[in-house]
Formats: structure tokens, sequence, C-alpha cells
DNA sequence: CGAATATGAATGAAGG
DNA sequence: CCTTCATTCATATTCG
């Protein structure tokens, strides 16, 4: 099924793990974060930074261009991603069966897709706040964060004390609707 | 040969030898599902959902549990990658010269794509962010030899001034000032 | 066993 | 901001 591989994007790079070497000829395709890069960008976030003006962007741009090649719009699409996945990531960890997520968690998963697209991570258990703002402005983190949302989910997504009827009841039959009806 | 892999690409060997005999691996790896998972998200796909939303989502993942563990990123996965490999066989099908040969933008990186993405961002009524200034007190920015003269080249509203010298490292003078109070 | 394949997972990029 | 698409990475499974 490798016929006609859409392959036209030369994989240069294969893995963002290149620190030497020919660096990412990247000669095309979508813009490869190196570890640094995203090592950056993710201090930066988590220092509250999540949604950087233009002239923010454009600095941090310029700065991780020391590491590789990057563009104003790959920082401003990383901040996007990244504070919008935070916020799905929260929605789709469903709890109710928590046999898996306590399986010693991050193997899988990349460094920046654990904070990106990880699932409960420890978030951010307290960032260290050596703010200084000059103006009450939002800039924390915390704060303005869920602005408009409320969180619905307060408690962490440990294994807490939800309804499971998986396990006590025997249920004789699997309550399966799945018809779209009822979906 | 590099000992990179600088702990982006974690491929950690901690899940080897995974299942090996327990027939339900509910190693941490990834999600496998299981026949009647499958099959019933293959019905339900039949049926015509293409991408549920985040209640469908739960949903499902909430009836499907029953039959093993599963998350609901696990089912939003699943579609998402269904619905995909459904067009990308499609597409590899009809190789034909279609109309939108435009692999050709994928040539992303440039004038209009930039533009674009910078524009939706410029559609921010700058409001005076000059007045972030938060410590991070992060590492990163140990060095304070940085010259403050850091000039950014604010010369166009747009981002066009990206100059990717991936040459190489030899320079490492690795501090970077990323602090958002410089930003 | 090792390559080829199928598929879960992740993420950059864009659209709306 | 939220959703969706496209591409790629990583791994489980199958096959020779």
């Amino acid at each position: 099924m490798d016929e006609g591989m859409s392959g036209f994007c030369i994989r240069n790079g294969s893995v963002r793990g290149n620190k030497s070497g020919s660096s990412t000829g990247t000669k095309c395709g979508r813009w490869n974060p190196t570890t640094e890069q995203v090592k950056l960008l993710t201090e930066l976030f988590r220092s509250g930074l999540r949604t950087p003006s233009t002239e923010q962007i454009q600095k941090i741009s310029n700065q991780l261009s020391f590491y590789g090649k990057i563009e104003s719009k790959n920082v401003f699409y990383w901040f996007q991603n990244h504070k919008a996945r935070e916020r799905q990531k929260r929605r789709r960890v469903s709890s109710f069966d928590d046999t898996n997520v306590n399986c010693n968690g991050e193997n899988t998963m990349n460094a920046s897709a654990q904070s990106s697209a990880g699932m409960h991570q420890v978030r951010e258990p307290d960032r260290v706040i050596e703010t200084l703002q000059l103006f009450p402005l939002n800039s924390f983190g915390e704060s303005e964060s869920e602005s408009e949302k409320f969180r619905v989910h307060a408690n962490d997504c440990r294994d807490n004390m939800m309804f499971s009827y998986t396990m006590g009841q025997q249920m004789e039959h699997p309550p399966l609707d799945l018809r779209l009806s009822y979906l």
C-alpha cells in the first residue's frame, strides 16, 4: 500500500533529537522544533505566557532561531496549539477507569508530548512566581487562565470517587447503547 | 554516532516485553482495543459518525470501557485516524491528476503562509503589553552579560525576518534571554 | 527472528 | 478560541 506514497517531503531529520551533525536539512514541510526550542517554549508557557503578542512572538522566534530554523508563525502556532491542547487534554481524560493511568505514566510520550498532549501529568504545581507585575494586568498564569471557562473538573484527575459501576456491580448485560440517536 | 536523542524521543525501554503471555496486556504502552471495541467503533463509523463531539466521545468511551480499558482520547484518536486513513486510501486510489495537485502549496513557508499566520494575530488590539513583567528565575537566563542592545528587526509588521542559519553549532553561547521581562 | 504492515498517538498548520 | 486536517512518529502485529 505504499505505492505512491506521498513521500515528496523527504523525511529529512526524522527525529527531532538532532543535536549535531547535519541538522535538519528541513527542505520543506513543516517546522520541526529542536529539543531546545521545545524546552524553551515550554518554559515560557509554564512561566505563564499563553498568548504572546506579535512583538513577543518576534523576539521569541528570533532567539530560538539560534537553535534551528524557526519562523514567527511557528511560535504563534505553538502557543495556540499548546494552549488548546492543554485544555482539551483535560476534557478528554475520562475519569472512569483508572486502571490505565497509573502505570507509571509517561512512557510513550515525548517530552513535549507530555506537556502538550500528555494526559494527567502533574500540571504546574507551582510556577514559582517571582512575578513582579507592574500593573494589575492579568498576566498571571492561573488567574486569567481559564478565563471564561469554569472548571467542571475541579477535582484532580486521580482516581476520584467516580461511581464506578464497572467493578462492583456485576452487570449481567453491558449497558451498551451505541446508537447514534443515543449518543 | 550521536548520543543525542536528549530526552525528546524518550523511547524508554521500560515497556519492553509487553504482554508476554498475558492476554489483556494492560500494559501502559498504548491502548490496545479489543475486538469488540473495534467492532463497535467500526459500526459507529459505518453508521456515519465521523467526528464525534466531546460528549459523544465520552459516552462512547464510557460504554466501551465495559470491554476493556479505554479512555476518551482513544476514541478521539480512533476516529481521527480512521477518517484520515480512509481518506488517505481514497486519495491513493485516485492518484489521478486531480485538480488540486496543490501538494505544491506545501511549500508552507512562503509569503502567503506567513502573512496568513501573522494575520490572525495582528488582529490583536495591541493592548499595552509592555507591562508584562515576569521574572521566571529559571535557569536559561542566567547570563547577565547579554547585551541589552538586542535589536529585533521590527521593521516590518509582517514576520518576514526569518533567516535560518542552521549552519552548525560552533558558536556555543547558549544563554538566550527568553525572560518574559525581556520579551 | 526481522522486515513489512497496521494502527495508536502526537503535533504542526489552518479554518472558521 | 475551538475544531479539523495532514503528516509523521512509535509500536503492536503479522508474515516470510
